[in-house]
DNA sequence: CGGTAAGTTGAATACTGTCAAGACAAGTGG
DNA sequence: CCACTTGTCTTGACAGTATTCAACTTACCG
């Protein structure tokens, strides 16, 4: 079962040129350097819903930058048991963690149908060689991967179920936002199960969260279809500190 | 409050002659390169029990290798909660969090008298210039600090107290036993309220935890003192697979 | 239009947290 | 050196939260 693999021709569409530049790998690199870029995706990969685009312990010879769609990962433990580690939405890089010894140590599942740039790790050392900021820009993006997982981890260490899923909508919403969607309303790409084994939680759990919250009148759900009713609710739940204004 | 800085003299201990060398920076790293080695570590810094070698907000010029001692690193939100996210051990490097924007994001504080060396970011980036293997050990070590968080995460989020708590002495004992201390017989140099908050349950649950494996004989605890006395019966609780004898 | 997967809801249970009291060890000052 | 303070740890009783089990509803897909 391979993943249909799409070849860049010379004219398609390059980091320069592409729309998701500014959220994407060369976020912050000077527009001089992005040109630079060009020449690191060669090509591009669709993954359909529910496919897998790595597998833990698969070699990593690449990393991959969401173009579109989302994705979740999740590591397997010797048992079986899984965890779901994070969900990425579009110019978000997947595949940063297990580079130790160059193996993938999580999976990467497609939520919907989606498609990746490939960067290839080679690629990036010898373009790296002649241009630091790429360099720096993967040390950068890994160190957000650990972010990531410490933000995860204070959720899953020091917050009751309530407060773990409206940080959960709250983090989704903002990173929608800066992708130019609604930060009130939207889809939830993961099912209930997902968001619960992320959040250390059962989807019963979930779910009557869902519908308390909704009770509450801070949401309104409609299977994943969500609508944000009140924003400062959902900070407040989420243990979040006031907006500004509310100190005044 | 400034921390004791030691300039390290000409003759003073380098990489290539540090007994650390086959668990530190330099591990897996070809001896001729470890030599090009000894010039990234300019000096070292002893930190007093309790006391901080880097806090949440500082900016980050550096990594240490822990040379003696141990510390623990704690996130920090917004309005103040801890989460401890690990325990260090000689050998292991300290800092590689948080190289987003070259800040910290987590505080690293002693344990006990602690003493650790110094790896100047940018000696690291000079000599990664053309001793390649060291940019490459970077990358693994700071994967290796993701699958850490990782391992945190699994236990956080799919596994109840007794497993926690008994994945937490394993890995404690095997580290130890890695560093040639006995894995059966250590002491714990962290608080059973750092172990709480580290595994995400109340000081009190540690301490009846501690107490039910001593009463099934699988532990004798003195304090911070702990003997193993089954081994087994630990990676059984850790939910981990049995040794390969035990599939005869 | 069935069949299956996903989601909701209720009731009972189990686990962990909270509160409180006391034990123990280590360190301090008289 | 001893009384005293302080911080750490242990243990019990109770409360609260999240899980489990189960029944049922609702979407989704061929």
């Amino acid at each position: 079962m391979t993943l249909k693999h799409i070849p860049i021709s010379a004219h398609a569409t390059h980091c320069s040129t592409c729309m998701m530049g500014n959220v994407c790998l060369p976020t912050g690199m000077p527009s001089a350097e992005v040109e630079q870029l060009d020449d690191l995706v060669k090509e591009r990969i669709r993954i359909p819903k529910g496919r897998r685009l790595f597998s833990k312990g698969q070699n990593l010879d690449a990393l991959y930058a969401l173009r579109l769609g989302s994705l979740k990962t999740q590591l397997e433990d010797v048992m079986g048991v899984v965890q779901v580690t994070g969900f990425y939405l579009p110019g978000e890089i997947v595949g940063l963690d297990g580079m130790l010894d160059g193996v993938h140590d999580s999976n990467a599942i497609a939520l919907e149908d989606s498609e990746v740039c490939v960067v290839r790790l080679i690629d990036i050392d010898q373009v790296g060689m002649y241009l630091p900021s790429l360099q720096q820009q993967i040390r950068r993006l890994m160190s957000k991967e650990i972010a990531r997982s410490h933000q995860a981890l204070i959720a899953l260490g020091s917050m009751r179920s309530e407060q773990r899923l409206a940080s959960f909508l709250l983090n989704l919403s903002q990173r929608l936002s800066a992708l130019g969607y609604s930060s009130t309303d939207f889809v939830m790409r993961m099912s209930r199960e997902e968001i619960g084994n992320y959040l250390g939680l059962t989807i019963e759990t979930i779910s009557r969260l869902f519908s308390r919250f909704a009770r509450d009148g801070v949401i309104k759900v409609n299977q994943r279809e969500v609508r944000i009713l009140d924003l400062e609710a959902i900070k407040e739940l989420a243990g979040q500190p006031c907006t500004p204004s509310n100190y005044n």
